[in-house]
DNA sequence: GACAGGTGAGAATGATGGTTCTCACGCCGC
DNA sequence: GCGGCGTGAGAACCATCATTCTCACCTGTC
C-alpha cells in the first residue's frame, strides 16, 4: 500500500473510489457517493476528472499496483521458485473465500462501459499485460526454458479461476487452478 | 441449431434478441430493438417477457444450447479421445479469431445486470455448468481416472481463455489454453 | 464594516432506456 | 352497416445517473 498516496486531494479522491469500486462493484458506485465519502464538492471532483470514466482508469490503476504488490509480497514469502510461481494462486484463493467478494474489478469495469470508454478498456488491458508479465516473470525465476509459454498458460489459469469465482461462485475455483499450474510447471521443468 | 424453434411467436423473440445480444454484446441491446427487428409490438414482448432480465435470461438458455451442441458437434468430428476433449479449445480458437467477436454473452450479461437479476445470474450459472459437465463427460471419455478433477481445471482454462480473449483481445488466448489442457490431459493419462 | 472572490452543498439539467399508455385501425358477430 | 374488441405502432412516463449550475456563505482585504 506504500507509495500510492502523497496526500494530495487528487489521490484522496482516488483511494475512496478505488476503495468504493472494489468493495460494491463498478455498477454500484455513482459519483455522488463518491463526492459523499470523499467530502469533495461534484465541482471539485469534476474539476480533477473530467468524466466518471476517467476516474474509473485512475482507480483501475491505483487497483492494479496494490493486486501486484500484494501478489509478489505473498510469492516474496515463499523460498522454492515453484512455490513462489504458484503462490498468485494462493492469493486468489483467499481473496475467494472473504466474505465481500464480488469479482474482479477490471472485469466490471470492463463489462460496465464496454468498448464505449477507452480509457477504462486501455487501464483493463494494462492490468492483465502487468499481470502476466509478473507471472512470467515468477515463472522465469524457477528456471524453465520456455518461461514465456508457460507465464501465458499460467495467466489463461489466473483469469479462468478469477471468471469461474465470480459467474459460479465456485470457491475451489483457485485451487483447481493452481493444480493444474503446478501440473504445467512441472512438465516445462522436466524436460 | 435444430430443436431450437417450434415456430411460436415467443421462440421467435428469444432467437431475435440471442442474435441480437450475441452479435452486438448485451448493454447494446434496447428493448425498442427487439421489438424492431423482431416485428413484434412492445406490448406484446412485455406480455411475453414481464421484463428485460427475463427475456435476457431466455436468450442466455437459448444460447447455451447452441453453444454446447456446436462444441459436441465439433468434438464429434475427432476420433481420438484426447484430442476429442481439446476440441472446445479449437472451438474458441475460431470463434476469437471471428471479426464480430467481442466476449462471451454470458459474461456480458452478467456484468451488465450484476447481482441485482437472479434470473440472469442463474441461467449464466447453468451455463458454466453444463459447459463444465460436458467438459467433464469428454474428459471422462478418454478413460482417465479423476475425470471430475480433471474436467474442472480444463472448465477453468476455458472460462480463462475467454477472459484473455475478452479482455485484451489476444487471439492466441485459446491456444495457450489448449497448450496447458493438453498437459494436464497427458499427465493424468500417465498415472 | 463592506466588498470581491472563491468554495461548498446540493438543486437543476439532460440523456438514456425500461416500462406503460393512448389511440386509431381492421376484424368479427349481429 | 355497425358496435365492440384485439392489436399494432409509437408516444408518454418514470427512474436513474452523469454532468452542470446556482446561490448562500466564508474569508481575506481595505
Amino acid at each position: 500500500m506504500d507509495g500510492l498516496v502523497d496526500g494530495g486531494p487528487r489521490d484522496h479522491v482516488v483511494a475512496v473510489a478505488d476503495d468504493l469500486f472494489f468493495t460494491h462493484g463498478v455498477h454500484a458506485v455513482t459519483m455522488q457517493r463518491i463526492r459523499s465519502e470523499a467530502g469533495v464538492p461534484l465541482k471539485k471532483l469534476y474539476g480533477m476528472f473530467p468524466s466518471k470514466d476517467v476516474l474509473l482508469a485512475a482507480s483501475l490503476e491505483r487497483r492494479d499496483r496494490i493486486a501486484l504488490c500484494a501478489i509478489t509480497e505473498r510469492a516474496e514469502t515463499c523460498d522454492d521458485p515453484v512455490e513462489r510461481a504458484l503462490a498468485v494462486f494462493d492469493f486468489l484463493d483467499d481473496w475467494f473465500r472473504q466474505p465481500g467478494f464480488h469479482g474482479c474489478v477490471f472485469a466490471g469495469a470492463f463489462g460496465e462501459s464496454g468498448a464505449a470508454a477507452p480509457v477504462v478498456v486501455s487501464a483493463v488491458r494494462a492490468h492483465k499485460r502487468s499481470l502476466r508479465e509478473l507471472v512470467t516473470a515468477l515463472v522465469a525465476g524457477t528456471g524453465v526454458r520456455n518461461a514465456d509459454a508457460v507465464g501465458a498458460q499460467l495467466a489463461v489459469l489466473v483469469d479462468g479461476a478469477m471468471a469461474v469465482a465470480t459467474f459460479t461462485g465456485d470457491t475451489d475455483a483457485a485451487r483447481n487452478a493452481r493444480q493444474a499450474a503446478r501440473t504445467v510447471l512441472d512438465t516445462a521443468l522436466r524436460d
